[in-house]
DNA sequence: GATATATTAGAACAAACGTTCTAAAATGCA
DNA sequence: TGCATTTTAGAACGTTTGTTCTAATATATC
């Protein structure tokens, strides 16, 4: 029977993630990741494979915790227009609880390594779609039961969700001002309310 | 006297913004980029410097050229909520209209690149500030003249219109769709109109 | 306790990276 | 015409890259 690993699985990926996340694929070398992860390039390549699969793994794994909370936020029975709310004040306080400002994964590999892999691009869109998904069932039951307005289709406002949602996760890299993301969020929630 | 260039200065400019803006700054080597630009390595490190200096041309360029499209669509003294109109308008036509789906260079830089230089996180700044002033200037005006909503505060509303300008512009690299991009603008600007 | 098997550490690899050097080529002014 | 100066082309530089190889190490079963 084979020695028995030193390391714990979910315990490096995290380190794996971290470094990935901070600096981005490319500008993360082997040697910076392994060292975070503690392990050496032999042990790093023997137990995942090359950088780029131990990519895959490490958004796979954030892509599912990111799709979860998503789920916790929507699927928890709340009136509708306060799951969105409560949504959006989670992702503000999450953005800006980081230190290190590092955004989100997802939208990070949407722009850095997505445009030329299509195997992550899936990823990436997947991840869209779904959030986008949430936000529009959320919708269309708030205007079922007449708490949303109907004025605009709910496809039309889960799209403008979508879209400031991935705005906020770029603002959060470059603008991190308490005022600047919870402030744009306002008006936003505006557009549920009937006239 | 020196012998003079052979290339033009603006040409070779632009062939390098092409190659940084498709592969993002990492993924292009000095090699990719010279041989786009036409130009061998000694010439490229003898008329623009190292790497780094040439992005940043590169992305001063890019960031003036978008800031004067701005201008344009803000100070031509159209009524505020028509010249917004038309500025979603040219940009989901300016993002579709892009066979390759390059996105925004300023975008991309913001989550590429800004994040472990500072020099490039303050020009990334500097464009995101502007672009909202010249939104919320508009939209200043527009509430002056009775013509938008005074619900929200002109400050909010510009925030809101930045992330949704910066989705838009994340959302076309991954699903450059005509109906996502149009779609989310249409309840965008609902959000000016009076109750 | 010996065997089989997997993990480990670190050296080693070729390729690609950003950058610089060497010489030849080309110009305007003396 | 020749001098000074700069650009050019391409080889060359030393690093760093992603990856693999070589041994030595450590266990579970026999």
């Amino acid at each position: 029977m084979p020695r028995p690993r030193e390391f714990d699985e979910q315990v490096v990926l995290d380190a794996a993630t971290e470094r990935f996340w901070m600096n981005g694929y490319e500008a993360t070398s082997v040697r910076d990741v392994a060292d975070q992860m503690g392990l050496t390039g032999a042990s790093l390549y023997n137990a995942f494979g090359d950088k780029r699969t131990l990519y895959r793994v490490v958004l796979d794994r954030y892509a599912k915790a990111a799709l979860q909370s998503c789920a916790d936020a929507f699927e928890g029975g709340k009136p509708p227009k306060v799951a969105i709310k409560a949504f959006f004040d989670a992702t503000v306080a999450e953005l800006l609880n980081d230190p290190q400002h590092k955004g989100c994964l997802v939208v990070n590999t949407s722009l850095e390594v997505a445009p030329h892999d299509d195997e992550f691009r899936e990823v990436v869109k997947g991840v869209f779609v779904r959030i986008e998904k949430y936000v529009r069932d959320c919708i269309k039951a708030g205007q079922a039961d007449g708490s949303i307005s109907t004025k605009q289709s709910a496809a039309d406002l889960a799209r403008l969700f979508l879209a400031a949602i991935l705005g906020l996760r770029v603002l959060a890299r470059t603008r991190p001002e308490r005022e600047l993301l919870t402030g744009l969020v306002r008006p936003l929630l505006l557009v549920l309310e009937k006239p």
